[in-house]
DNA sequence: GTCCATGTTCTTTA
DNA sequence: CTAAAGAACATGGA
């Protein structure tokens, strides 16, 4: 559920709530969620004060009054809230913070996400390529030139490009009109800047409409996105492409399902 | 029962 | 040695 634009407007509603609060109590139901495992994160995080909280890659990164910082990864399923206490609280909460009336909860039904401490050193750049949203079309061709996988498989890898995920993988690639399977190092510069634009306006776009919601994705209020009544091929097999009525393909790269449109998307 | 899922990391293969 | 491919992780919904 949570990519790029999710993670985003996660970070954009739960901020105002949170910012320069104290974290009044810590409640943590599962303990394999938190790395490193065996870290007493509720001494750590009890009584601190969130200074920030920010978005680097899929990674919420939160800022701590002592400079300590940790971040959470939503994984597949995770939803990071900040609900009244009176509120029902989901099955598979892992964490609850008690954040001046409200309270911060992590829910996270498969546990692919989790709550990772970084301290004072370690950094939420680690192994992660350059924000999408930013990254200038000469520098996305020196790093897809590095690698001969299939596009689509280097635009999911982190540390190459960070933030986008199967989603935003295959609307961009359409928006781009580029076929999935092309060797990354053999794309020319003229469809990397294409490319490069496609992904930023694709973002923008999915940002504006509070991300995409499928089935578990919501913000930290509780609400859904909207963007997935806009994609132009992801979970669209077998219906008709928007721009011009081909069916829309589905087949697996990587083991992740690939959509994309035959005719708008050529392979060479 | 089967297959599939918005992600990442570890292991195996080439 | 390195890059790429595959398996694994855990749960729930169709």
């Amino acid at each position: 559920m949570p990519e790029l634009p999710e993670v985003q407007t996660v970070v954009d509603t739960l901020r105002p709530k949170v910012r320069g609060k104290r974290v009044t109590s810590v409640r943590l139901n599962r303990t394999d969620i938190v790395q490193p495992s065996g870290f007493d994160l509720v001494a750590q995080l009890n009584d601190k004060i969130i200074e920030d909280v920010t978005r680097r890659g899929k990674k919420i990164v939160f800022r701590l009054n002592d400079d300590q910082q940790f971040y959470i990864h939503l994984g597949m399923t995770g939803r990071l809230t900040a609900e009244t206490t009176s509120a029902a609280l989901r099955p598979h909460t892992h964490l609850v913070l008690k954040v001046a009336d409200l309270e911060v909860r992590f829910s996270d039904p498969r546990r692919f996400g989790g709550v990772f401490w970084l301290g004072h050193n370690a950094s939420a750049d680690d192994r992660m390529g350059p924000e999408p949203l930013t990254t200038r079309p000469q520098q996305l061709a020196k790093r897809l030139a590095k690698t001969t996988r299939a596009i689509k498989n280097a635009l999911l890898d982190q540390s190459l490009i960070a933030g986008l995920g199967n989603i935003y993988v295959d609307e961009s690639l359409f928006r781009a009109g580029i076929h999935p399977l092309v060797p990354a190092d053999q794309l020319t510069s003229d469809e990397i800047a294409r490319l490069n634009r496609a992904i930023k306006t694709t973002l923008r776009r999915a940002i504006r409409h509070r991300g995409s919601t499928l089935r578990d994705y919501m913000d930290a209020n509780g609400n859904a996105g909207a963007f997935q009544k806009l994609h132009a091929v992801y979970d669209r097999a077998g219906r008709k492409c928007r721009r011009c009525g081909s069916p829309i393909e589905r087949i697996v790269v990587g083991g992740r399902s690939t959509h994309f449109c035959p005719h708008c998307q050529r392979k060479r």
